[in-house]
RNA sequence: GCGGGCGUGAUGGAAUGGUAGACAUACCGGACUUAAAAUCCGGAGGGGGUAUCCCCGUGUGGGUUCGAGUCCCACCGCCCGCACCA
């Protein structure tokens, strides 16, 4: 015996070896111009935090699993990684450590690179960029200015939540309890001049593509579905009895149209311009001044009463002649939804029941539910929105919702008010326009200038980029670039006037919609080169998190549009297949209970087994630890596992491993001690079962004897089976799956070496090799260091790499005889073993002289013989 | 409230309408060892029986089918998303 068994193998020489191997052949880069298909694999590119964590080590590692077997299937594999660098964290950083975040940034991408080159992704890191590279940005300029000319990007007004301390914009999760997560101070609603992108001029056609992209989750379309909100109904104009000011109608948005005969009351938004011509009257101010506060604040909208003030005008019912509308001013009506003004109907919508309710207004239903008795249907506290026909309603009356909605739109567009249709047939989307300008230092700067005589003027191609100045201080409140003493100060590009530079800068939304497509010529002059990005994209296969569903990936969607039709790509859709990955989850532990409970670290406790029941302790005192919860990893309930100590300690391919293990890719994995051991036993087990092979070759003389074929066939048939099989699974990232075919291979192959220890034949040894070698490829995705170490241990020349993916011999992959479970009335009772195909008159001799069949029959024919040949037999008694 | 998803051993999870629990983790037993770890072999859904075997079993209750974890209906529970969208 040689040694070789009973050395483990030492990751830690090894990975960084392997490392350096593909670096230096340059195994990951790759030419757009090469004969073989392309494929593009990408995640979801990183923030720069500084550090990586299990969840980047599990998406990652996903997608890199994926991109060596297209590789090894023939693809030519674009899979780049970058950097999601501007943001805001960034300027924290600066404001509290001093430090530039420029400076901040580059630093934690260092570090991040690194940290992510330790897991051995295949990466072309010759295409790495940050998105605050000036080459980045400045192209980002580039398509602003493409989009402006296009009348892709409009400025306009729009409301937003401003903190008057921190002077500056907050989004809304920014926004806790109307107030300034940072700050605390109240927030205010302030209307800002903002740039915006068109997206609301693609909302039908981002609806309607939504259809083809079928290889993303239901999920996903739903929720993007859902978000562009698509409804159709009616405008519908209402005299006002008075004219009040200029008004002298008012317009709602409906889609219940043929409810009208029910309306009892109008409902406008306190941010209505007639609710604000209203606002002389303290009582008005005062209500609307707290419908507002309450617009701000979270939670419990759904237990907010419906609450309104009557403005005391009215408006002449529109279908009764005679009859008037109450006018209020409600807390639950929007302004940026339809016209901000509705009709309440309450019989037939919740909402404006239980507003009628507490306001004391009529109740009419005049939706008759199937069924029900006309004289006697009331509506009580439950509003009815169900199908039904038309009653109370005159000319309506009989007819079902849908013919209603379009009698009534006929009748109100051939009426006039104010010499317009009174009513118009019109589509909403919830989807409102992208407005991306932020009054912030870290992102990328608008390139416009603003003049006095000419207005917003963009700046000429010839003078972009415009570059972030560095010499920026966070000493106070507000945009350093608005302070910066000389930046925004230039001549108007239009008359060479005093102007000033756009000091807003885009949302780091805006760096993400188009990074995947810049990978495709990384260095290019031009934002792209579309001849090569039309080649690579869309993008095959995108891996991320479920929290990009709606806003990155519908950004991207109109930002590849858009892209389109200034000339920069040739496609609609930037991701063909998308799949969204779970969390990586972990046990929470806590000394002390209650509010003085004090989160500890997985690293700092032991845990044990006491009367099957588990136990937790401090590693260092002994004191009794709670095993709490299990939850996503945090820094603040210390759930963390680093990434780190973990390749230090088992190595990359131990954690690649474990991420797939398992866990269906698309739920949350709960990461464990004894997870990470298990993998960690079966790589050293692949080596071992390497090393078993080689040790018989070592001494082949003295053990190489008889011709016994015994147990080669059987061996060949899992090698095969598991080589036909492993390829589907990664292709449809069922890794788990793929993983769990492998363990049984190497049990197979376990057991063979153990019968073939003493003595071996020809036939044997050769299985014996082709079985490891397999087993080799087919673990090199996922450990790819390992496999690298074995494929080089078993004298194969090249890098295990560069090898083409196994070909399953399909003639071991069927059987000669099968094994056909018998059933009686659906519950097995025994089996046969049948050639394959056989006849049905052979299997039902078989059957019936089963004896546990002949038993239950006692003697009788039975009533059915159900055969499904090959797979099962039910015999019905 | 609306929309989507999921309920299978102690645990993570397998299972084109066709032998439920593959594979793994934890556990138990055995081998090796002075001992432990590692490794190797074996066991194991629950209940009954010496045993051939028998009964029960995929959240609950119905249904379709020769046959249901899988399809249909109702209910219960959990998770996620949206949330006063007219």
């Amino acid at each position: 015996m040689t040694g070789r068994t009973t050395e483990r193998y030492n990751p830690r020489v090894e990975e960084p070896r392997w490392q350096k191997a593909w670096e230096d052949g340059k195994s990951f880069e790759v030419k757009h111009d090469d004969s073989r298909k392309p494929y593009y694999v990408l995640e979801m590119f990183p923030y720069p935090s500084g550090r990586i964590h299990m969840g980047h080590v599990r998406n990652y590692t996903m997608g890199d699993v994926l991109a060596r077997y297209m590789r090894a299937m023939g693809r030519n594999v674009l899979h780049p990684m970058g950097w999601d660098a501007f943001g805001l964290p960034a300027e924290n950083a600066a404001m509290q450590n001093k430090v530039h975040p420029k400076a901040w940034t580059y630093a934690n991408i260092a570090a991040m690179r690194k940290q992510l080159k330790s897991i051995g992704l295949g990466i072309d890191w010759s295409r790495e960029f940050a998105t605050c590279d000036v080459e980045y940005y400045s192209k980002q300029q580039k398509l602003f200015l493409d989009f402006l000319r296009e009348g892709l990007v409009t400025r306009k007004k729009s409301k937003v939540n401003w903190d008057p301390v921190d002077m500056t914009v907050l989004a809304n999760e920014q926004v806790v309890d109307g107030r300034g997560w940072r700050s605390g101070a109240i927030v205010e609603q302030r209307e800002l001049n903002q740039w915006a992108f068109k997206v609301s001029d693609f909302a039908e056609e981002l609806l309607e593509a939504l259809d083809t992209l079928d290889h993303w989750p239901e999920k996903v379309r739903v929720m993007q579905r859902n978000w562009i909100g698509k409804s159709e109904g009616l405008r519908l104009l209402f005299e006002l009895t008075e004219q009040w000011q200029k008004f002298t109608s008012i317009e709602v948005f409906t889609t219940r149209p043929d409810t009208i005969f029910g309306a009892s009351f109008i409902a406008i938004s306190a941010d209505h311009p007639l609710a604000q011509s209203l606002a002389d009257n303290p009582e008005v101010a005062a209500f609307i001044a707290e419908t507002r506060r309450h617009g701000t604040a979270t939670e419990t909208i759904d237990k907010a009463e419906k609450l309104g003030i009557f403005t005391g005008l009215h408006v002449k019912h529109p279908v009764k002649p005679g009859a008037t509308l109450p006018v209020y001013i409600a807390n639950f009506v929007l302004m940026d939804y339809g016209t901000g003004a509705i009709f309440g109907c309450p019989a037939h919508d919740q909402r404006d029941l239980d507003f009628a309710r507490r306001y004391d207004l009529p109740v009419l239903p005049v939706v008759l539910p199937d069924g029900a008795d006309a004289a006697t249907f009331e509506v009580d506290s439950e509003a009815y929105n169900g199908p039904g026909r038309i009653y109370h309603s005159e000319f309506l009356d009989g007819l079902e919702i849908d013919a209603a909605k379009k009698a009534i739109a006929a009748h109100f567009a051939e009426r006039t008010v104010d010499n317009l249709p009174q009513g118009k047939v019109e589509v909403n989307y919830r989807l409102r326009d992208w407005g991306v300008s932020r009054q912030r230092y870290w992102g990328c700067p608008i390139p416009v200038i603003h003049c006095e005589n000419c207005g917003a003027v963009p700046v000429p191609d010839k003078d972009l980029p415009v570059v972030l100045p560095e010499d920026v201080s966070f000493d106070r409140p507000g945009n350093p670039l608005d302070h910066h003493p000389s930046w925004k100060h230039v001549a108007c590009p239009k008359c060479a006037g005093p102007a000033t530079r756009e000091t807003d800068t885009m949302d780091t939304f805006v760096d993400s919609s188009w990074y995947f497509a810049r990978f495709t010529a990384p260095h290019a002059d031009t934002p792209t080169i579309p001849g090569i990005a039309n080649t690579w994209l869309p993008v095959d296969q995108y891996i991320g998190g479920v929290e990009h569903a709606i806003l990155h990936l519908l950004y991207s969607r109109f930002f590849t549009r858009a892209m389109k039709q200034t000339g920069h790509l040739n496609l609609s859709e930037p991701f063909k297949g998308l799949f969204t990955q779970g969390m990586v989850v972990h046990e929470t532990y806590q000394l002390g209970t209650g509010p003085n409970g004090e989160w500890v670290s997985p690293a700092d406790i032991r845990i044990e087994q006491v009367d099957g029941e588990r136990r937790a302790s401090m590693r260092q005192t002994g004191e009794a630890v709670a095993i709490g919860s299990i939850e996503k990893m945090s820094k603040s309930k210390k759930n963390v596992v680093d990434p780190d100590e973990i390749v230090s300690t088992y190595g990359a391919d131990t954690a690649r491993w474990f991420m797939l293990s398992d866990s269906p890719p698309e739920r949350d994995v709960q990461w464990t001690e004894a997870g990470i051991e298990g993998a960690s036993r079966f790589l050293q087990r692949v080596w071992k079962l390497v090393g078993d092979f080689l040790d018989l070759e070592d001494d082949i003389a003295s053990r190489l004897k008889g011709d016994s074929d015994a147990g080669v066939l059987e061996l060949r048939k899992v090698v095969h089976r598991a080589v036909a099989n492993v390829g589907g699974e990664i292709e449809g990232l069922r890794f788990n799956r793929a993983v769990a075919q492998i363990y049984e291979l190497s049990n197979a192959i376990a057991k063979f070496s153990q019968s073939v220890a003493s003595s071996v034949s020809r036939a044997q040894r050769d299985a014996f090799r082709e079985a490891v070698e397999r087993l080799v490829q087919l673990v090199a995705p996922m450990m790819p260091h390992l496999a690298e170490t074995c494929w080089a241990a078993l004298g194969k020349t090249g890098l295990v790499v560069d090898a083409p993916w196994p070909v399953a011999d399909q003639s071991l992959l069927v059987d000669s005889t099968v094994v056909l479970p018998v059933q009686v009335n659906g519950k097995r009772r025994g089996e046969i073993t049948v050639p394959v195909g056989a006849a049905k008159e052979l299997v039902e001799k078989e059957v019936l002289s089963l004896e546990a069949v002949a038993r239950m029959l006692e003697g009788k024919p039975p009533k059915k013989l159900v055969i499904v040949p090959d797979r099962i037999v039910n015999v019905v008694i």
